[in-house]
DNA sequence: CCATAAGATGTAATCGATTACATACCATAC
DNA sequence: GTATGGTATGTAATCGATTACATCTTATGG
C-alpha cells in the first residue's frame, strides 16, 4: 500500500512546483486558470487528500475547537451538543468533545487544551471557571459558555436562556391558577442555573405575598431520580403545598411518578411544573406543563459567537464580552391544574 | 504575549539538546537519571506543553479516533459515547464526532476522515458501508461498528446487543402470559435491527404457532412521535393485538401515552413491551417492561476493540472481524400484564 | 595501558503544507 | 529599444517533535 500522496506527488504531475499547487488548492494567491485546472485534475487523479497535521503546524492553527461538557449522555446537553454540530459541519472545524466531569481533573483538561488541539472553547459547565491554574489557558483561548456560566467571577461570554423569566413564568402560571403554596424542586445548590432561578421564584413569590418556606425547597440535581427523592420528602410534609415547581423536566417526571406510584393524583391532587420542554413532557401521562428552552439553539449560538471571535483577530479580544439571552416561553399542557375555591 | 514553548525553549534551559529533551519527556529512550529530571524541571519552568500538529506530522498518526453517529442528541447514542469517552479518557486520543446523517454526503465524510484526521473509526451507523467512494478509506483505517452493522455486505468487526435473544424474550414473555395475538413497532424498513430483531420476532411466533400477521406490524422510526403514530394504527384495528412488542422504549412510551389519551388502559386493555431500557422506562406510568441493553458498554467494548486494532500492528489487518454480542436482559415492570383467562 | 563495548548525548534530516522572497516573462509607455 | 510594472511561478525556509546516525565518555577485560 502506497503512502497517502502529498503536494510533491501533485506537483510532480502537473508539472509545477508545490508552491503554486497550494496556492491553486486555496484559491487565495493568484494562478492562471489553466494552471489551477490542471492542478485540480491532477490533485483528483492523485487522491490527494490535505494533512491537517501539517497544515496546523504550519499556519499554527489546529483547526478545531473543543466543548467541554457536564455530561455526553445527557440529552439536555446532547440537543446543545447537535446545534453547535450543525454550525461546525461545512466549516473545516472539528470539534471535540471533552467530559469536564470525567476522571481527568481541571489541570489536565488545561494541559490538554494548551496542546494547540483547539483553537478555541465552548463551555457546557459553569462550575470550571478559568481560576488558578487554568485561568491564563482559558483566557488565552476564545472561549464561550453555552447555557451555564461562571456565577462569580470575572465575565466572560455566553449564550443561555432567560433563566429569571423562565422561573416567573412558572410562578405566574401557579399563583394565577389560585396556588398559594409553592414548592420548588432546584438544582445542585451552587449551580449558576438554581441560583439564578431560585432568586427569580423567591422574588416571585414575595411579590405576590405569598410565603418562601424553605422546607418547600428540596434538592435535587436534574435527574429523575433526585425528582423521585423529592417528592417522598413532599409526602412527608403535613402541610403541602399545591405547586410544585421543579428546575428540570427529567426532576418533574420523577416527581410525578413518585407521587402517582404513592396514590397523589396529578394536578387533581397537586400541580406540577418543569424547565426544558425535552421530548418526553408532552408523551408523559399527565403531559407535563414546563418552560420550553431553546435547547438547540442555545449550540447554534454558542458556536456562532465562538466563530465570530476566531474571524476577529486581536483587537477585540479584550473587548466585551457578550452575553446572549434566548427567550423561554411557558408550555401549557395538563400537569398544572387551577386550585378549586373552596 | 510570547509564543508557546517549544523543546528548544526547553532544551536551551535544561543546556542539553532537543533530542534529549523528547527522549526524556517520552522515557523511552536512554536518558540519564539526572538530565531527565532537569529536563522535566526545564519544561515545568517554561511551561512546555507538547505541539500535537508537530507530533502528529512526525510520527504519521493522528491522535484520534472517529465517532461516526446518526444522531448525537438520542440518549441511546449519547450512552454508547459516554462509554466511549470514558475508555479514550486517559489515552492521548482525541474522540472526533461526527454526525452521520448531516448535511455532508457520504463521500465528504470519507474526504474527512482520509485527511489524517483519525487513526480509526468506530461506526455507529449500520447503513454508512464502505461502498464505492468509500470503501478504501474505511478499509484502510481500523474500523468497528457499534450497535449497529452494515447487514448487506463484507464483514466488519463489530460490538452489538444480541438483538434476536431480545425480541425472542419479549415475544416469550407475552406469550407466557397467554398473548396469542401480538403486535410490533419496528424501527426503518431497512435497518439492520429491524431486520434482525423482525426476524426474530416471526421466529418466535411460529415456533408457538401464533399468527404472523402483516397488519400487525407497524412501521416506526425508533422515535416517540412514530410510536404515537403506531397506536393510532392499532387505535383502528377490528382484532386488535393485546400485546405490543415496540424496538425501542421511546416507541413504546409513545404507544402508551396515545393509547391513555385515548381511554385505553395499559397493561389492562393491551400490554406494551420495550427494547433500550433507557432511564424514564422505569419512571413512567405504568413502568415499563422491556428489553435491557448494556448501552454504555456498547461503548466501552467499541473502543477497546478498536484500541486492540490499533495497537495490533500489520498482520492481523486483514484478519478475522471479531463479533462481540452483548447479553440483553428482560426487565419485568408493569406495562405488561397476563391474559384472564375467560 | 589499550581495545572494545555500552551508555549518554548531539547533529541534522524528516514529516507536508505554506509563503516570503526571488525570478522570469510579457505588455505597455516612453 | 528600453524602462516599468504586473502577473505567474519557482526556491527554499519554516512550523515543532522525533529519531537515525554520529560522536563522545566511561568502564571493563585483557
Amino acid at each position: 500500500m502506497t503512502r497517502t500522496p502529498s503536494v510533491k506527488d501533485v506537483a510532480r504531475l502537473a508539472g509545477v512546483s508545490t508552491a503554486t499547487v497550494s496556492r491553486a488548492l486555496n484559491k487565495t494567491d493568484s494562478v492562471s486558470k489553466e494552471t489551477r485546472d490542471t492542478v485540480l485534475q491532477a490533485a483528483h487523479e492523485v487522491g490527494y487528500r490535505i494533512n491537517h497535521a501539517a497544515r496546523s503546524l504550519r499556519l499554527q492553527r489546529a483547526g478545531a475547537i473543543a466543548v467541554l461538557i457536564p455530561n455526553v449522555s445527557n440529552p439536555f446537553f446532547s440537543n446543545i451538543l447537535a446545534g453547535i454540530e450543525s454550525v461546525m459541519t461545512g466549516s473545516d472545524m472539528n470539534v471535540l468533545i471533552l467530559d469536564s466531569k470525567g476522571t481527568s481533573s481541571r489541570t489536565d483538561i488545561a494541559d490538554y487544551l494548551t496542546s494547540q488541539r483547539a483553537d478555541g472553547i465552548i463551555c457546557l459547565d459553569g462550575s470550571l471557571r478559568p481560576d488558578s491554574n487554568t485561568q491564563n489557558t482559558m483566557l488565552n483561548l476564545p472561549l464561550v459558555f453555552g447555557c451555564e456560566w461562571p456565577a462569580d467571577k470575572g465575565s466572560f461570554s455566553s449564550v443561555r436562556s432567560d433563566n429569571a423569566k423562565g422561573a416567573a413564568l412558572a410562578i405566574e402560571h401557579l399563583v394565577s391558577l389560585g396556588h398559594k403554596k409553592i414548592a420548588c424542586v432546584r438544582g445542585p445548590e451552587e449551580n449558576v442555573l438554581t441560583i439564578e432561578r431560585q432568586q427569580s421564584v423567591v422574588d416571585a413569590l414575595s411579590s405576590y405575598d405569598l410565603p418562601v418556606n424553605p422546607a418547600w425547597f428540596f434538592d435535587g440535581d436534574f435527574s429523575l431520580e433526585s425528582g423521585a427523592r423529592a417528592a417522598e420528602q413532599w409526602l412527608l410534609l403535613d402541610d403541602r403545598p399545591t405547586g410544585i415547581f421543579c428546575f428540570s423536566d427529567l426532576m418533574a417526571i420523577g416527581v410525578m411518578a413518585e407521587l402517582i406510584a404513592n396514590g397523589i393524583q396529578v394536578p387533581d391532587d397537586v400541580s406540577v411544573i418543569g424547565f426544558d420542554d425535552i421530548d418526553i413532557a408532552r408523551h408523559y401521562v399527565p403531559a407535563l406543563t414546563t418552560i420550553r428552552q431553546q435547547t438547540r439553539e442555545l449550540g447554534v449560538e454558542a458556536a456562532n459567537a465562538l466563530f465570530d471571535k476566531l474571524n476577529n483577530t486581536d483587537a477585540d479580544s479584550v473587548a466585551e464580552p457578550a452575553v446572549r439571552l434566548l427567550d423561554v416561553e411557558l408550555i401549557q399542557r395538563s400537569s398544572v391544574k387551577a386550585i378549586s375555591q373552596i
